[in-house]
DNA sequence: CTGTTAGCGCATTCAC
DNA sequence: GTGAATGCGCTAACAG
C-alpha cells in the first residue's frame, strides 16, 4: 500500500494551497476553473481519501438532530429501532451530536402534527423521519427541503421527497416469502387465513396491504390462490376476539396455516393456544416482539419475520452523521433490509448488536 | 448531555498536568500514588471518555496485522469472511493498518505449519486466526501468548487459549435447526438422510460432527429418530458420486428430506435435479456460496443456514484494531453469530453489507 | 478568488 | 516523577 497522500501533497502537486483543495474537497464554491482542474487531476491521480478522524476533529461543532417516529416501547417494534439509535449514538458519541425525539402517536394525526410542527421550530441539521401520515409527512418534508434540511426516512417511505437515504423492507416480499413459508410447513391439502386487525389510516396498515398483496401473490403463482380465507381481529376488544377467531376455525376446519400481517400475531396465538387449537395450526406473524418471542417459546408461533428494526435506526442516524459530516453521498439511496425468518431455534442467537 | 470533559480538564481538576493524566489512562507507569489518586477520582467523577478520533490523529503509529486463514475464494465461506475483512479495513483506512494474509491449504497440515511460522517470524502487532488443525492451532497460540501478541479466532475456536475474542457459530443449534426445518417441510411420514462428505482430520468435520449431534438431537426429542439414514459423498469424484447418491435415494424411497451437513449441497442438489428427482424431496443446505445460491435460485435446495461470514471477519478486524488503538477489552470474549435462514424469496435481501 | 494560520484533543518527546 | 512543548491532518476564519 502506498502511503496516503494529505491535503497537502495535494496541494503542493497541483501549485496551489491547501486550503483551495479543501474547498474543492467540500465544494465550498469560489474556485477558479484552472485551479479546479488542477486539484481534480491529481486527486483523481493518487486517489485522494481524506482522513475521516482528523476532519472530526477539526470539525468540533455540535449537531442537532431530531427523530420523528411512532411513540416506542420497550420490547415493540418501534422501541428496537430506538435501541438502534441509541447504539449509533453511542458509537459517536465522540462528536458532540445533540439529539431530540419528537414522538407522535401513530393513531393520531393531531398529535403527528404537533409533533412536525415542532421540528421546524427547531431548525435543526437534519431529521430522521418514522412516517405514518401521508399529507403530514409530505407537509414536513418541502418544509424541510426549503430550508435545506436533510432527512431520511425509516421503517417506510414516501414517494417524491428528496430524502438522502430511506431504510425499508419489500413488504410485498415479506407477504411472498410469509406465503411460501406457510405453505412448505403445511399438509399439501391445507387452506390458509389471513389475519388483519381492524385499524385504519395508518402507517401499519400500509405495510398490511403490500403484505397481503405478496401473501396472495405467492398462492396466485402456485395455482393456490382459492385456499385463502381472510378475516380480522381487533386489538382493543379481546373477547370478542376469543369467539370470533374460535368461530372462524371451527367453521373452517381446513385451514392448517395462519397468517397475521403484522406484529400483534400473538393475539390470535394465545386465543388459539389456549383453546388447544394451536397443535393443528402452523401459525407466522411479523416481528420479534415480547410478546411474540414468548409465544415463539411456547411453539403457539412457529416462526416471525423480522426486518432489522435495530439496524435500521442505527444505520439512519449512522447516514445522517456521514453525512453531516463529511458530506458523503456515497450511501444508497434506498435501502432495503433483510427479511429474517425467526423460529424457535435460531431466536437466540438473534442479538442484533453484535454488530458493535 | 453534559459536556464531555477534555484531559486538560481532568488535569486541572486534579491539580496535575495532562501528561500525567495520560500516564494514568494508559497505564504507562511512572506515577506517583498522590497523582494517581487524584486524577482516579476526577477520571471516576466526570466519567471520562477520551475521543477516538483524535486519539487516532495523534496516534500516528501503524500497526501490522496478519490474518491466517484457510485459502478464501471469491463466492465460498472464506472468501465472504475475506470480504468483511477488506470491508473493515477500509472503514478503518484512516488507521494506517498493515494487513499481511497467511493463507493456508485447509486440507494440508504442512502448508498450516508453514504459514504459522511465517507469521511468529513477522511479530506482528495482532493476528486473526482462522483455526483448523488443532495441535498447530494451539502451539500458534502459546507462541503468541509468549509474545503477548494478541489474537482472534474466527469461524471456530480452540478451547484452553488466551484470545481477546472469538465468532463462531454454534453448530449444534445450526443442525438442531436444520432437523426443525427440514421436518416442517416435509409430510407427516417422511424419512430423512444426512449427507456428509468423505474428508478427514479438517475443521469442515468438526462443524460438521456438531452439526450431526444437533440434527439427530432434534429428531430425538421428538421420538423420530429412527427415520434417519447417513451417507456420504465425495466432493472430487462425480461420477460415482451421481451413481452413489442416486443409488441410495432409490432404496430409500420414504426419505423426503435431506440434509447436508455442509457447504457442498449443491453437489447432490445438482444430481438429483438433473436426474428429476429434485421435486420429491426437499433439501436443506449450509453457506450462501456461488453454487448454492444458485441452487436455491433453481428450487433444487429449499433453503440455506448461514453465519454471516462477512461480518465475522469485519467484527474480527474491528475488535483487534480497537483492542489495539484503545486497550478496549469491552467486547464479549465469545460472539455467536445469527443463523439466519435464507430462503428463495428473502435471498436476495441478504447483502451483509447494508451494515456498513 | 487564494494563501496563511490558529487550533481541534490527544500522545509523545524532552527538559526540568 | 512531572509539566510544557510539539505535531498529527484537517477545517474555518481571515487577510490579502
Amino acid at each position: 500500500m502506498a502511503k496516503q497522500a494529505k491535503i497537502k501533497d495535494i496541494a503542493k502537486m497541483a501549485g496551489v494551497s491547501a486550503g483551495t483543495v479543501d474547498r474543492i474537497l467540500h465544494n465550498r464554491g469560489k474556485v477558479s476553473q484552472s485551479s479546479r482542474q488542477a486539484v481534480e487531476k491529481v486527486l483523481a491521480e493518487v486517489g485522494y481519501r481524506y482522513n475521516i478522524h482528523t476532519s472530526a476533529v477539526a470539525l468540533k461543532k455540535g449537531y442537532n438532530i431530531v427523530i420523528s417516529m411512532p411513540t416506542a416501547s420497550p420490547g415493540e417494534y418501534w422501541g428496537s429501532i430506538q435501541e438502534g439509535i441509541e447504539h449509533a449514538l453511542r458509537e459517536y458519541s465522540d462528536i458532540s451530536i445533540n439529539c431530540r425525539y419528537a414522538f407522535y402517536n401513530q393513531f393520531d394525526v393531531y398529535s403527528c402534527r404537533t409533533a412536525f410542527d415542532s421540528i421546524t421550530a427547531d431548525s435543526p441539521d437534519a431529521v430522521i423521519i418514522g412516517p405514518t401520515f401521508t399529507d403530514e409527512t409530505i407537509g414536513l418534508c418541502r418544509r424541510l427541503e426549503e430550508r435545506k434540511i436533510p432527512f431520511v426516512f425509516i421503517d417506510s417511505a414516501i414517494e417524491g421527497t428528496s430524502t438522502i437515504a430511506t431504510f425499508t423492507t419489500d413488504q410485498y416480499a415479506c407477504g411472498f416469502l410469509l406465503g411460501r413459508l406457510l405453505h412448505s410447513i403445511t399438509p399439501e391439502d391445507s387452506e390458509f387465513a389471513i389475519f388483519r386487525n381492524t385499524r385504519v389510516g395508518n402507517r401499519s396498515s400500509n405495510n398490511s396491504v403490500e403484505r397481503k398483496k405478496g401473501f396472495i401473490g405467492y398462492f396466485k403463482s402456485i395455482g393456490m390462490k382459492d385456499r385463502i380465507y381472510e378475516t380480522s381481529f381487533s386489538v382493543l376488544d379481546p373477547e370478542d376476539n376469543a369467539k370470533n377467531i374460535l368461530e372462524f376455525m371451527k367453521s373452517h376446519p381446513s385451514i392448517k396455516g395462519v397468517a397475521a400481517l403484522n406484529s400483534r400475531g400473538y393475539i390470535i396465538a394465545d386465543i388459539l393456544n389456549d383453546n388447544e387449537r394451536s397443535e393443528h395450526v402452523r401459525m407466522v406473524s411479523f416481528d420479534m416482539t415480547t410478546n411474540n418471542v414468548r409465544c415463539i417459546r411456547n411453539g403457539s408461533i412457529d416462526a416471525l419475520l423480522c426486518q432489522r428494526p435495530a439496524l435500521q435506526g442505527f444505520l439512519s442516524v449512522k447516514t445522517v452523521i456521514r453525512y453531516l459530516l463529511y458530506k458523503k453521498t456515497d450511501m444508497p439511496l434506498h435501502t432495503l433490509m433483510p427479511i429474517d425468518i425467526i423460529m424457535k431455534q435460531n431466536l437466540d442467537f438473534y442479538n442484533e448488536f453484535i454488530e458493535l
